[in-house]
RNA sequence: CGGGAUAUAGUGUAACGGUAGCACGAGUCCUUUGGGAGGAUUUAGUCUCGGUUCAAGUCCGAGUAUCCCGACCA
């Protein structure tokens, strides 16, 4: 991708309002432009970030046997009443009526409709466990959107719904889920702990809170840096002191975190209402035990750039960055280190290597490599003058200092290792 | 939804109640080209409604928006 032909701005002051550092770097690195409070549109670099956490996502829900689908954002009152839903979800719901009267609502969440859809397709025991799970766009009237991308009012939520015969299916497949969720994180670089809470308006077991720590976070935990053994606070208040219940020898310390995701036993409180039921063996109808398991896509988007930034900018880790190589022409655009640009630069195309080009004729050299740092992509390549005379490019990553001069060759080995 | 703060050009900032200025950005021309280049020139603004006043960006009231702290969520 060239950069002179990228839809996007890097802006050189930071946006006065914002105190959120996710905020601050996506917004002048101009991944994504506010429209309104806690509604965000992102541009082609975070637009590309985004897709890669998703895919990731996608990926490890795909192993964990489930199916990708997708439910509609608008639903009708009459399936929400079945649970009583409409009335209390009311405060955070968006809520209106259709041009003929009918009563409508924007979903905040999907267990209601899942249920629905979930009685056409399981019938019997055979058909159990199964599990879905969607990439779609909730809609939610927080009395508060903070934090940048960290609370929005319109967010992509990863939705895993899981089906099955009776709780001892359930543990089993929640078990793997939450593994999975940790695979997840992990790969977006992020160190989640599962941790555990209190199952809230859902269920009245305990489920579990997937918490990074970072200081922009709304939450906290109680975590042990022995064993990474953590806890919800309110639980913790509940049990233990401030010995780690798991390892014994640490001490359990209060932290900042956000919540990434949570999954939860829902059990049969949704199945019931709505009559999603299978028939057992001996030909019962018996309620459908679910689980339910939750992603929010921009939030582990900026939890990702409040862990992973430093003083000029973000930090991208390999696998969620919006290219894996920033190549910066550096210095007068002479026929001959346009060659040597792209050359390069097709080089790279041509072995896979995701490359943005910094091919702009009236950025300066500095403004390149402010640009650069702020964005921040993984590799770095330079190409100029200096680099020209000995027909080699430099090679730095983001997050070292050391600057390699190589071969193109050696370059693209590096890169496709 | 309670509490606090703020609102001036695309962005960031000035202006005693009395001519709305500066920087960045953007446009044109020239010179530049290894860490946000220089000169010339152009461009664009007081959140909304009401009030006080000879006169309001400035004072008062209401509204709206944004950010922050709480209560609630991915």
């Amino acid at each position: 991708m060239r950069e002179s032909q990228l839809f996007f701005k890097t802006q050189k002051d930071f946006p006065k309002d914002e105190v959120a550092i996710n905020a601050q770097l996506l917004l002048r690195a101009n991944f994504i432009e506010k429209l309104m409070a806690g509604v965000y549109s992102y541009l082609p670099l975070g637009y590309r970030v985004r897709e890669k956490i998703i895919r990731i996502i996608e990926e490890e829900m795909n192993a964990l046997g489930a199916a990708e689908i997708l439910m509609p954002a608008l639903h009708p009152r009459s399936v929400w009443d079945a649970t009583k839903r409409w009335e209390t979800m009311g405060k955070i719901m968006y809520q209106f009526k259709d041009h003929s009267g009918r009563e409508v609502g924007l979903g905040p969440t999907h267990e209601e409709v899942m249920a629905v859809i979930g009685k056409t397709v399981i019938d019997s025991y055979a058909d159990l466990p199964r599990a879905v799970y969607q990439i779609q766009t909730k809609y939610r009237d927080e009395p508060r959107a903070k934090s940048g991308v960290l609370r929005g009012r319109e967010f992509t939520m990863k939705d895993l719904y899981s089906f099955h015969t009776d709780e001892a299916s359930l543990a089993e497949f929640y078990e793997e889920a939450k593994k999975a969720y940790t695979k997840v994180f992990t790969r977006a670089g992020l160190k989640a702990y599962a941790t555990e809470a209190s199952g809230g308006d859902f269920t009245k077991e305990y489920s579990h809170e997937f918490m990074v720590e970072t200081n922009a976070g709304e939450d906290e935990m109680m975590l042990c840096r022995l064993c990474g053994f953590a806890q919800n606070t309110e639980i913790s208040k509940l049990k233990s002191g401030t010995q780690c219940p798991k390892c014994q020898s640490g001490v359990l310390d209060k932290v900042t975190s956000v919540e990434v995701g949570n999954i939860f036993k829902l059990g049969t409180k949704f199945s019931e209402p709505v009559g999603f039921t299978y028939k057992n063996q001996e030909g019962r109808s018996m309620p459908v035990v679910m689980g339910s398991y939750g992603i929010g896509i921009e939030r582990l988007l900026g939890t990702i750039v409040e862990v992973h930034h430093d003083d000029k900018g973000i930090v991208w880790p390999e696998a969620v960055a919006p290219f894996k190589a920033h190549l910066l022409r550096i210095g007068e655009a002479t026929p001959e280190l346009q060659r040597l640009s792209e050359e390069t630069y097709h080089a790279l195309q041509k072995s896979g290597v995701e490359v943005l080009f910094d091919d702009r004729e009236r950025a300066s050299s500095g403004e390149k490599f402010f640009d650069a740092d702020l964005i921040g992509i993984p590799w770095r390549i330079v190409v100029s003058e200096k680099t020209l005379v000995r027909e080699k490019v430099e090679l730095k990553r983001r997050n070292e200092q050391e600057v390699k001069v190589i071969t193109l060759n050696a370059c693209i080995k590096s890169l496709t290792l």
